[in-house]
DNA sequence: TAGTGGTCTAGACCACGGT
DNA sequence: CCGTGGTCTAGACCACTAG
């Protein structure tokens, strides 16, 4: 049942206790749900807060609505947009989604007589399990942002820190986006088929001030959808 | 203002409206949009219906609410829209090279009661050679663009004949990009490695007035890059 | 025809941010 | 304090699906 003088809002209690539900298998795949109408009415709640909660979990690919039909168990894999650089972080946050990140190389390098701080992750989302998103490879200037490497990025973020740490702004972007076959690290990572094509973005990342503050490669599951909006004239 | 009787829901319309205001730039980035009581009294709907259209919009990442200040603009705009999108001739033409479209199919068919006008084009570059870049292949709506399969698209722009035949100016492009792997066609009008992954973007061009103009898929070869720039903020 | 989800109204009270 | 977004109620009518 649900508390109605509790702090956490009605639909997210309902939203939980549909979520464990499916998650146990009280409901099997491709299984009706009750109606919106009938749980209204269990929980004594309007159908309008039924249909919050049940909208965040067809969001969070759970469920699957059919008109006239009603609404089905359907656990598949979740397609994030991901249409931006910055705010990976954030972006999974808005979501309540736990984002996770696994450091898989750490090194000092220098390329052309700069000194920079190389830095392979693996990105994605904790669930039930863990999902790999993204494998992001970074390159950080050490003379633009001293210490940077002494930094632990398998909890924070590179851009929250850049921020905050030296006051630096990211600003434009240049990027291009790249084909790939997938390798051994990948299908390890995103336990993908070998056949299958993968995304590469490349960018650089510069300040307002057009300081080059990062150099950034990041792979793409083929899970993810790399969406955008523009206009033409 | 919204037209209550339109099979389209209002939250939709006021969404498509809210959507080209920002695009447009009538709002900026960072700046805050009308209250959702103020658009509720100015479309004279219910502020359940405005935040709805709301929600879609942040949802797709061009807004941001913040409780107890209002809804901002947080749009992390493409500044630089895919080279061949909407200007392909014209791009072309300002760098002195000669463009070229070989048809390869065309058909009239039915999607969901709706017909369309199918073709698909082999454009590129005349040098010394022929250098196929892209495989464009688009669906134009009949109803909405009348006698279009009547053109020789060999020569002509479609973007062209649809701004002057038909005095509809393409706006907003929603696109999405896909890595795939090479075909016999691609093969063979690319020249390429089968091996060599692909990539394919896929997009539906509105006009200023939201209708669907064009559904589109281009496929790159592999000597083409796919650039652009952005902002992360 | 009965039941489902899709849309919409006209209210209400609350929590948050800035004055 | 007032205006903002966040939640919720108790209805209503519609469009779709299936028996």
């Amino acid at each position: 049942m649900l508390n109605k003088n509790d702090i956490i809002p009605l639909y997210m209690q309902l939203q939980r206790i549909l979520k464990e539900d499916i998650l146990k298998g009280k409901y099997l795949q491709d299984e009706l749900i009750p109606s919106e109408t009938q749980l209204s009415k269990k929980y004594d709640i309007t159908r309008t807060t039924v249909r919050k909660a049940i909208a965040n979990l067809v969001d969070e690919g759970l469920l699957r609505r059919e008109h006239g039909k009603g609404t089905f168990v359907s656990l598949r894999q979740v397609n994030y947009s991901i249409w931006n650089f910055g705010g990976f972080t954030d972006f999974l946050r808005k979501k309540n989604k736990s984002p996770i990140s696994k450091v898989l190389e750490e090194e000092i390098m220098t390329i052309k007589g700069r000194s920079y701080y190389k830095i392979v992750r693996a990105r994605g989302v904790m669930e039930d399990a863990i999902e790999f998103l993204t494998i992001d490879t970074s390159f950080l200037p050490l003379d633009l942002l001293p210490g940077i490497d002494q930094n632990d990025f398998s909890t924070k973020s590179i851009y929250n820190t850049i921020k905050k740490d030296y006051q630096i702004t990211p600003g434009n972007v240049e990027l291009g986006v790249y084909p790939m076959m997938g390798n051994e690290r990948t299908v390890e990572i995103f336990d993908h088929d070998l056949q299958t094509p993968l995304l590469n973005v490349k960018g650089t990342v510069f300040s307002d001030t057009g300081q080059e503050i990062e150099k950034v490669s990041i792979i793409y599951s083929p899970n993810v959808e790399f969406k955008m909006t523009t206009r033409v004239d």
